[in-house]
DNA sequence: TACAAAACCTACCGATCTACAGGTAGTCGA
DNA sequence: TCGACTACCTGTAGATCGGTAGGTTTTGTA
């Protein structure tokens, strides 16, 4: 790369590290956590699998690396969210399927027992459920204009996006997730 | 088993094929299907890997099997599908936790590549949409009171239950996966 | 009771996986 | 320029995986 003769060793390490994550995210994509191997991580950015380990020790650390990535990846403080935001944010996911896929592979894996993201994804739920609540708070006020409270309706918010994601994974054709998530807020939305 | 002497050859094999079933459903609960491993399900059943290919001759051919069993599991005839009857089955799972979640593994796996149950759920998903549309239409005609029609908001229905049952699994203390279904029943039916 | 088929088993193959051990070439600061 | 450190590599251990080959015991049937 042409600004590379630039870096110091520190930003060049990490550089690598970020290829290899965003290598990582692809491969979860395609294979699963299970299902993908370090050599194939490593075969993508040119590297061998025990090369690969020099920068992630295990496999499990590489894992992290991945969900940190997506921590930072949707980092918006709650006081800028807005529910007109949520449609937008689902209309870029609909133009990243790969990141999607990822982890909507993740989150299926984690319901098994001693997944290494189980825990990353049930602290993650708590957090996304109070962060909803909250704008749906500073919407609407304590009560939705249908009768339910922002807590109540959060998990519900929180679902639709989920479930909407696995059904246009599988199949785009037939399944419009930015409109049927528009719909639901205009369910939400009514008096 | 006692009544084991009463059955015939047919029904013997019928009824080891069924228990290896229903074993390779609580591994893959606990695994999912790449991580559940033949010899895990033959152990189960007291018998070696080699012995469960006697009857299931490839490990895509098991998981065949235990989506056959699915199917069977929810085949009601879309003429007696009413909407309570869906709370009582968001309720009804509720209780059974493993099927759940072994299900649950499995369509989050699904959205990768390649994967043998890939088309089995794509499929399955057109066919629960229709058949929601159809449970709509015949409560509600044409129109539901919030004005969508039928067809756009049996995607938002199925999403719903798929994507409660992923925050009930991970966090079943802090998700009412039941009431928050009927909290959403509601939302369909207000005015 | 003889024969065939069903219901297993042991033995094994080749592939794949994570991870460790230890070496080497280049880089960089003192 | 020297010594340490980074960034890799080869080699390999040790386990597990799905699947094949071919045997043996059990069982049902004619």
């Amino acid at each position: 790369m042409s600004y590379g003769d630039a870096m110091n060793a520190r930003a060049k390490s990490a550089e690598r590290r970020a290829e290899i994550v965003r290598a990582a995210l692809e491969v979860i994509a395609e294979r699963g956590y299970r299902g993908a191997s370090l050599a194939a991580v490593a075969e993508r950015v040119g590297l061998t699998q025990q090369g690969l380990l020099h920068y992630f020790p295990t496999k499990d650390a590489l894992l992290v690396a991945v969900l940190e990535e997506r921590d930072q990846w949707d980092a918006v403080p709650d006081s800028q969210w807005r529910i007109d935001l949520l449609a937008s944010l689902v209309e870029y996911n609909a133009m990243r399927p790969a990141i999607i896929q990822t982890f909507s592979a993740l989150l299926g894996e984690s319901v098994t027992e001693e997944h290494p993201a189980r825990d990353y994804f049930t602290a993650r739920y708590a957090r996304v459920r109070a962060s909803m609540a909250g704008v749906l708070r500073a919407e609407y006020g304590d009560r939705l204009p249908n009768g339910l409270t922002p807590e109540r309706t959060a998990p519900l918010l929180v679902a639709v996006m989920d479930g909407l994601q696995y059904q246009w994974l599988l199949d785009p054709e037939s399944v419009d997730m930015p409109g049927a998530f528009r719909d639901f807020l205009t369910l939400l939305g009514e008096t």
